[in-house]
DNA sequence: ACTGCTAACTGGTCTGACCAAGTGGCACGG
DNA sequence: CCGTGCCACTTGGTCAGACCAGTTAGCAGT
């Protein structure tokens, strides 16, 4: 197995955390300490430090300790390494936000060409549902619901390459499609009406298999929502 | 805003990547330059890069180049057997068409949008190159033409998704794409006009940044090659 | 007991050196 | 002519030791 030294030491480390070893809320030794205990450079230690800071596990400040975090945080926050840091990036929020304008709007167009009629009764049935409950659900529900509603558009467009887009998109950036729901209701204090009103246009069109008419609510709606980031 | 010098240079780092100035795939420049561009140590360039590549943002060999990830990379590992067996599937070939018509309609939207003034120059130069030569090659180097003429065009576009989308998108179904033209070619005997006169529209409202042009424009020169698939 | 200074920590950055792993060019031999 | 292998050069990885910059604990003076 070669691996290089701060690499093996930051295997090292999280091993430690694993094994009970290093609490949450622990102190690590200082980098000097350590780097002599080890019979590694200041600057190797550093390194693995630095990785670890990266990926969560632990919190440093200029001038103080450096102490252990919880261990279950970096799963929270990381579905995916990496992508999570974008999820509150606005200028990623925005980039996604657009690609879901392109997107919906084709699955919607397909959508209302080409699905099924058992199709347009299940999605029927969904946006009922959605009517229905409304008021009484957190912003991490209403996120799931909106992605299930669209997800189930982008089924009913027959459309392989749309579909299996859609699916990765929305599994692997529902960090930052979330993140973008969260920062408008803390704008707004609540579910902007537009929305509620979008998704209407959208399900009518598809229903009635107004193919032009879904793809341009689709996109608008998605638009609607990426203007509240810009302010 | 205090904050350290390694921490900066990373924030720094980020904004190049979604501003498009580091495409996905380009190689960064070596540590001891970075480090005298910006007048910084090495130490200090090693702890922000090596940041980046914790977050995923770039891939860093043992004595090669780092090269900038492309982040969709991981997850498009979709049917990727029998691709290019699906390369001569018209229907396959009928969905990368619809893929292509919305991918570098948005492309070509945000290109006339936001591409810096040496970027449309670069454009026009390739545009030129193309319309000179045209005539003598063979159906593989103008598939290779068209591609990189798109590929500028999605680079030009500083949307991240789409460029990574896109580079992605072009070599996993080239042969696709590829399959289009050469059964265009089949049925023509010769490369359609309407695709000559098509690329010029492109061109034209990208260069006088007409947005909304520009997309009609991509759309439908994608769409024209689409149709003569059908029939 | 409170206050305020200071000294001894902590992490952050710098320098310049050397090691180790790829890369590319050039001369040699087929 | 092309392939092959060597070698110099570039890249990232590690090291040592120094100094800067926040933080903190403890001690002196009130």
């Amino acid at each position: 197995m070669d691996k290089s030294l701060s690499e093996s030491l930051l295997q090292q480390l999280k091993e430690s955390f694993f094994s009970g070893e290093l609490l949450p809320g622990t102190e690590l030794v200082s980098q000097r300490r350590m780097s002599e205990s080890k019979g590694l450079s200041r600057s190797t230690v550093r390194e693995a430090i630095g990785q670890l800071e990266a990926e969560g596990y632990v919190e440093v400040r200029h001038g103080g300790k450096t102490r252990v975090k919880n261990l279950l945080e970096p799963y929270f926050n990381m579905p995916i390494e990496g992508v999570s840091a974008l999820g509150d990036n606005v200028d990623f929020q925005r980039q996604v936000m657009d690609v879901r304008a392109m997107l919906e709007g084709e699955a919607a167009f397909y959508a209302a060409t080409r699905a099924t009629d058992a199709q347009l009764q299940a999605l029927d049935a969904e946006y009922q549902r959605m009517q229905k409950r409304g008021q009484g659900e957190t912003t991490l529900e209403k996120a799931k619901d909106d992605l299930r509603f669209h997800m189930m558009i982008a089924e009913s467009s027959h459309h392989l390459l749309i579909i299996c887009f859609s699916q990765l998109f929305y599994t692997r950036f529902f960090n930052a499609i979330y993140g973008v729901l969260t920062r408008t209701l803390q704008k707004y204090g609540r579910y902007p009406d537009g929305i509620r009103s979008q998704h209407g246009a959208i399900h009518q069109a598809i229903m009635a298999r107004e193919a032009e008419n879904a793809r341009t609510a689709a996109t608008e709606h998605i638009l609607y929502t990426r203007r509240h980031l810009d302010e």
